[in-house]
DNA sequence: TCCATATTTCCATGATTATCGAAATAGTAA
DNA sequence: TTACTATTTCGATAATCATGGAAATATGGA
């Protein structure tokens, strides 16, 4: 994955509005949901949703389709799979570490609860 | 997990250097690395790298001990480990979903050859 | 063709963010 | 206390981003 991918990815999920907008998305699952239902789920003005909805397409984490005069817009869960692999990869030397690497036990950062730990 | 609070981690992360900053840190792992040594590995000027590390800090993606007249920055893997959480939570209606959810077997999407499917 | 609907693009405005030199602060050691 | 080092804070500038109304584009149906 590309670092200006990832960029554009984080930044893109980086805003409030489109937090929600890919939020929503992602509970809708594959069949997604319309701009114009999103709108008025998410009370946001048409051209608002429609500017963060380019930015979420542009850093590849929603897809279009068009059904009628609707565009349907859904959440690409393949992207964000690849995102976190990306942030989550090299954890502490180890290429292979997906969510949890660094346990509590190699921490000897002040975490506060680092001090009486197994 | 609260949106702000992701929020200001994902913002944290899209930007080139302190994404920069922030995978260096991921490598050196609990041990961290001192504000100057980072600096002079990504050859960015003192101010800037702190700029970048305040707010890294203030997202609560890494943790900061002092050591002498350093300071040592290391990354917070528990931080990263519920900002992934709470991005893929929710996934297609599974509240237990991690990193992989929604097969591709279940994507109606315009994938160019989900055409002949249910 | 003409109209209605769904959505996007355009544009101006206001707000936030990144950069980096210079000055200030914190720690160490004589 | 003085000097020295590591790092942060300040401050000005430039650049990027979010907002939403109005106009433009695309689709479907009479």
């Amino acid at each position: 994955m590309e670092t200006k991918t990832v960029i554009a990815a984080l930044a893109a999920l980086a805003q409030e509005n489109r937090l929600a907008v890919y939020r929503l998305l992602v509970e809708r699952g594959p069949a997604g949901e319309a701009a114009g239902a999103i709108a008025q789920a998410l009370g946001m003005p048409a051209s608002s949703l429609s500017f963060h909805l380019a930015q979420l397409r542009h850093a590849g984490l929603v897809l279009q389709r068009r059904q009628g005069r609707s565009l349907i817009y859904a959440a690409d869960i393949a992207a964000m799979n690849a995102l976190v692999g990306y942030l989550t990869a090299n954890c502490c030397g180890n290429p292979a570490a997906a969510v949890v690497c660094c346990p509590p036990d190699a921490v000897p950062v002040p975490t506060r609860r680092s001090r009486a730990r197994t």
